[in-house]
DNA sequence: TAGATTGTTAATCGATTAACAATC
DNA sequence: TAGATTGTTAATCGATTAACAATC
């Protein structure tokens, strides 16, 4: 990779999906691939799979293509997949529930560690399904403080009501985690170094609701 | 609007961002607002408000701003959240439960009129908190047929395990369903004037995990 | 070697920002 | 009217595509 220049988040988020058409042709039990095949699978262009590809060095070999073992492995590197991440879940609603069981995750190293809810009636009860073990069990939020000190917390999942989410951000930036991921439908600002990704359904949903309207099949 | 060139995708997208920021102006009370303070809230450039606002006609007004009410309710239109989309929820699993339950969607005038699944533990069963009503109740997917016949359906949201999205999703088109929301983790290859909008969650937290490894704050 | 396909430079395209005349 | 701010054109920037020499 060129130290000097860093890479546009452009092709950043273009690279979990050509980790999971890699993931496709390994389970195919395809050897190779060249960015021509792979365009055509994917309905992109050679010249952008290997100019992107190009950002972190020349995995290819000319006239062969990509070994598709070596290129998963590399993609798997270069996000970090390999990082054993550690995350918490705050709010143990439906959307926490589905957080704690999605299979993904953990596959893909990123590990829940810890749940947390302010209902009485939530904590105790255990939010993996088949998994009666501590990571899975909810705990009070008044608790996060102690448990965030005494363990690597990564990344916190914010699945509370909009209306907490403002403070729990807050909260959890203040207790030194520096990732969050966003699920209510608002920005977050905060201060200092800390990653923020949104996953803001309503408007994904909106923009459905657009193109089905106008019928713009592509996007 | 100009009806011979249609909107870029990349525009569209952002409207339902400006939808929140204005919704946030509405209820503070605030009457009109500058493409210039729009801009210092949004983080943005003005000139992109004014550019992307002017796609679909001349909203404001010179040497006074934007009409906050008005914009709004145009953004809102222009979305087609006027519409009163009807909607399927396929899957009534953790993911199923939360988007039955998320209040913004209804507020925005999408109608999840029917929940279906194939658990002989959860038809019956009604997924939306304090409702009984029938369009909380979970079907057995193989009554899907003649309900989507007997009512209007317009989108399908597809919550059921990666293992069935495909068959679920040619099923639901071959019905006439023109717009899916895909929450499964792979792409959809459909035939026909079909609209399909995915969460790739495992994609945006991957996105965080590189973000997070090399701090790359705004994006 | 000859054929295939990369890595990379150059050309094109589209999106963003800047500037300013129009106008409320 | 004078000041403010839009709508829109022009300039810039960045991303995508095309082309091809390098090389396996």
């Amino acid at each position: 990779m060129d130290k000097t220049k860093k890479v546009s988040i452009t092709v950043i988020r273009r690279l979990p999906r050509y980790y999971r058409y890699l993931s496709d042709l390994k389970r195919e039990g395809i050897e190779r691939i060249s960015s021509d095949d792979l365009s055509v699978r994917m309905g992109v262009t050679a010249s952008q799979i290997r100019q992107d590809l190009n950002n972190f060095g020349g995995f290819g070999q000319q006239g062969y293509g990509y070994n598709v073992i070596m290129l998963h492995s590399e993609i798997a590197r270069i996000l970090g997949l390999n990082k054993n991440f550690k995350a918490i879940i705050i709010g143990a609603g439906n959307m926490g529930h589905a957080l704690a069981n999605y299979p993904n995750f953990s596959e893909r190293g990123y590990e829940i560690v810890g749940i947390f809810d302010n209902s009485k009636d939530l904590i105790g009860t255990f939010a993996k399904e088949h998994d009666t073990s501590k990571s899975s069990e909810i705990r009070d939020i008044a608790k996060i403080k102690e448990f965030v000190s005494k363990n690597q917390v990564d990344i916190a999942m914010l699945t509370v009501p909009s209306l907490y989410t403002k403070d729990i951000a807050e909260m959890a930036v203040s207790l030194g985690i520096k990732a969050l991921w966003n699920f209510s439908p608002m920005d977050l600002k905060l201060p200092g170094d800390v990653v923020i990704e949104n996953v803001h359904l309503s408007d994904s949903l909106m923009v459905l609701g657009y193109r089905l309207k106008t019928l713009e099949i592509e996007g």
